[in-house]
DNA sequence: ATTTGCCTTACAGTAAACTCTAACCTATAT
DNA sequence: ATATAGGTTAGAGTTTACTGTAAGGCAAAT
């Protein structure tokens, strides 16, 4: 059980956020009697991987519609499934594209590294 | 020599987002008699760039400064080889944090399999 | 009793990165 | 000569994902 400013904490995100989180249907914490949020260890688990997913560019769009699902029942497992492929994919493409920027950037800072330790008197030609 | 709507077909982005990038400091087309952009091979290979970088995640402001210490002369290349080596350790921690959630969605996936295959009849527990 | 601290809501404001509109210009095709 | 297919600018509008404000409720501490 904790209250949103302790799940801020916890997830080091604001309180703002998180109520902006329940706006979009991502997170439905309980209330207690006085009307206040109050979050359970799953609502934390969810949490955490709503971070992951966000972290790997899931827009929160996507993510409200596999909230959804979740609610929705067992019956959605196979559209969850769907999602949850979809979403690797575009996790390996975006492994990929990285990987090849961080070979190009490899080769760049090599030739900056040249290019100053010579003093600045190579030629940096295609160096942008 | 390209026009701003060849440049345009040829990077895949739009006429819009061209203009918007001059404006933003981060290209800079000569012009013709006619005040109208020409885009030389020079400017489309750094815009592939600036692609790359936007695609890993580089932020407009960031790549301006960038564009901007490039057009400053070469007694700013060690500036540009720090952003780079930032960019780089920012690239890498992406990879690690996709690497990660790839590993996490197939688990997942694996679990959502198992459980279709059985007729939905198991307990999804953890299954968010 | 009232201050303090934390909570609530509705709604307005912000930043980034486009995206579009309006009004206008200019070269070529019919 | 005029329609069409491009180009130009300034500036307004949009989307996403927050971020902040205002007005107020409630409970424990002074």
């Amino acid at each position: 059980m904790y209250t949103i400013s302790e799940v801020s904490k916890l997830l080091d995100i604001t309180t703002y956020t998180l109520r902006y989180y329940e706006k979009e249907g991502i997170v439905k914490p309980v209330r207690n009697a006085n009307g206040e949020r109050v979050y359970e260890d799953t609502h934390l688990a969810w949490l955490r991987f709503v971070l992951r997913l966000k972290q790997t560019q899931m827009p929160i769009s996507q993510i409200r519609e596999y909230a959804q699902l979740y609610l929705e029942g067992e019956h959605t497992s196979q559209a969850r499934l769907n999602l949850l492929e979809d979403h690797r994919s575009s996790i390996q493409d975006q492994i990929r594209h990285l990987t090849e920027t961080e070979k190009m950037l490899n080769d760049k800072i090599a030739n900056y590294k040249v290019f100053i330790s010579k003093g600045n008197t190579l030629d940096l030609s295609m160096n942008d």
